[in-house]
DNA sequence: ACTGCGAGGTAAACTGTTTTAACTGATTCG
DNA sequence: CGAATCAGTTAAAACAGTTTACCTCGCAGT
């Protein structure tokens, strides 16, 4: 056997009558010094191997490979990074949203960064932005003490006015599905304009004129854009987007039937509803179900985001297709370059497309136009 | 050679006189070291009001604090963890599920765990356990390279065989919503067999008998609980426990359609379906609304884990609530204390209870016995 | 005055890497 | 034949903290 597998005999002194004995010694994991002891060479060469320095021979490093493999050393990251400065980690900054995991937007999108952060060799720290963790600055601290290269923020409004620190590029940062014009932050993010004029080209096609608004956190600038191509599209098509025709639906289930019930109130007449996201747009279908309203006979309904519990709804519901899961990574994909040191500004706009299902109809009482 | 932006140029002008060094470094962040020397005192010292060691006199405390708050410095928390063997990061260990983070289930647990670590000061990584991932022992990489102190597992089954190298309790790991009597590992778990007691008793109160079970990944040892509480159950009632009176659901909406049509096909006679998720209840309410079966009037459905969405299923499901953040939570607890040495194993039960919504109803042409 | 002691502080060793400048031989060139 | 080049290796200096063993007072006890 081989009696060389006493890697660690701390000082050399130490070897006592037992030759090979693995656990004798004091517990403590193989370290570089101990490889380069083994290997009769020094430290940096080991260290030049394992960084595959094309400075050392063929013969060495093939030698000083098969003793790493032997003991099974495995290099401290801590002490890597320590004289690397980079941590190779990067950390995900969400919103102290209340439980804000569980949502399957976010999770997409985690999914994404996740896969495609391991791919390339990082670790993701999560991080909830709660507003006291802003206060205490802990989302530049997280840089100055070495925790990451990087963040991306997903969630984010133009009240998280801590995005204003990372304007001057000195951290790099990517911001997912919202962006600031005013801070010219890299971002990626979903075409939000194109795939509410998908919607709503789709819901004029089929005759609809009266469509109301779910909208919601209109501090988003890209839900700000949903608002403004819907009042577009409306006075496109010579109807005047009144306000009364729109409700906030705060991207909850409940909040989703809570709007569809003061549009519905102030307009009985609507025959489609467009709302902001899948979550409102169930919870809209909820109320009109109760209401005895039948969905898409009397009223239609469009989501947007394409959850996958959308499918399983009831009507199976029409809605926007984002490519959440492709956006994160993207994300994580530009944002390691900007660590790596590429300087380009990241300005990504992902397609969207519409999934046609069971909550949509013609208008009711109307030909197509 | 630049001169400017030296890191302590930043206070005034009082200090520059005396013992700002001559040195004009690079624009370094502020170290240790640089604190020790516009204090004037030595490196241990600061060391030691860093980590308020009592060693140190009041007066010289808060003379070096001044400094530190005055020149902004932050510990390189690299340098800290190399030398103190503790990372104080812990690893989220999700198996290898398209998209694992989209799922409420999930993200509910991983709030939790969250919450907990960063007011325990650990911070999270996430990291998915692909087939390459186990193969290449990163789960056990990740503690000798020093990433994390612990991990805590989640959604994994009989066949996650990486988890016996945990058995030896040399790494802290917390398993969360299953066990392993086998290894014995550390674990916190909902009460899955109070839960589904609850959603029996309920559905034979409403004087159900006929009960079809919706189950999922039998290789799950709490998945397996419910099952045979189940058949426990029926059995007490004078009811043989059918396989045909059973499907796999496997989770998922669509699975829980298939399943819900396979038991209808054999049994048309069944007035009530258990479903061992949400997910897969809300998969067969929809099979039976496009069926033109009533719920509940025709059929009740009673599902699990009370999702937030469940509420507003159509019609709102019955199920059992589980407290998933509140497992989170105490699972990163309990993680954190034996990572700082407690060794008592872990095995705590968390209860669940039953939330009665629209999805149920008394037996059809039967009262309660 | 002499020892003993403890409080408060310091120098130096230590953590485990990467990196740089210097050092060998051996080969090639003038 | 001596100098220049070059490939391959090494010692030592970072990196930024923690920890330990030792030092230096001031003061109480005898």
């Amino acid at each position: 056997m081989d009696n060389l597998a006493a890697p660690v005999g701390i000082n050399d002194s130490s070897d006592d009558a037992t030759a090979a004995s693995p656990s004798v010694r004091p517990d403590r994991p193989v370290s570089l010094r101990d490889v380069a002891k083994l290997a009769q060479v020094s430290v940096a060469t080991v260290s030049m191997v394992l960084n595959d320095n094309p400075r050392i021979s063929r013969a060495t490093h093939m030698h000083v490979q098969r003793i790493i493999d032997k003991v099974g050393y495995r290099p401290n990251r801590l002490a890597q990074s320590l004289s690397s400065k980079y941590t190779q980690v990067i950390a995900i900054i969400i919103p102290a949203l209340r439980h804000a995991f569980a949502d399957a937007y976010f999770g997409e999108v985690i999914s994404g960064v996740c896969d495609r952060a391991g791919k390339l060799g990082y670790k993701v720290i999560l991080e909830q932005a709660k507003p006291d963790y802003i206060k205490s600055q802990q989302h530049v601290e997280i840089f100055e003490r070495r925790y990451v290269d990087g963040v991306v923020c997903m969630g984010v409004n133009d009240r998280h006015h801590f995005l204003s620190e990372f304007a001057d590029r000195r951290y790099p940062a990517m911001v997912v599905d919202n962006y600031f014009p005013q801070w010219g932050l890299d971002h990626v993010v979903c075409d939000y304009r194109a795939g509410t004029e998908q919607a709503m080209n789709y819901l004029l096609q089929l005759g609809h004129r009266k469509i109301g608004l779910i909208y919601a956190a209109p501090e988003i600038r890209t839900a700000r854009d949903k608002i403004e191509v819907y009042e577009e599209k409306l006075r496109a098509n010579g109807q005047e987007p009144l306000a009364t025709l729109r409700a906030d639906g705060k991207f909850t289930e409940a909040g989703g039937a809570e709007a569809a019930e003061a549009i519905l109130a102030r307009h009985p007449d609507v025959t489609a509803l467009f709302a902001a996201n899948d979550k409102m747009a169930i919870g809209a279908l909820h109320y009109l179900s109760r209401k005895r309203i039948k969905v898409p006979e009397q009223i239609s309904i469009v989501g947007f985001d394409d959850m996958q519990q959308s499918a399983f709804a009831n009507p199976s519901l029409t809605t926007v297709h984002l490519p959440l899961y492709e956006v994160g990574q993207l994300a994580c994909e530009r944002l390691v370059e900007r660590i790596r040191g590429k300087p380009d500004r990241v300005a990504e706009l992902l397609p969207t497309h519409l999934v046609v299902r069971e909550s949509t109809a013609m208008a009711a009482g109307r030909v197509t136009a």
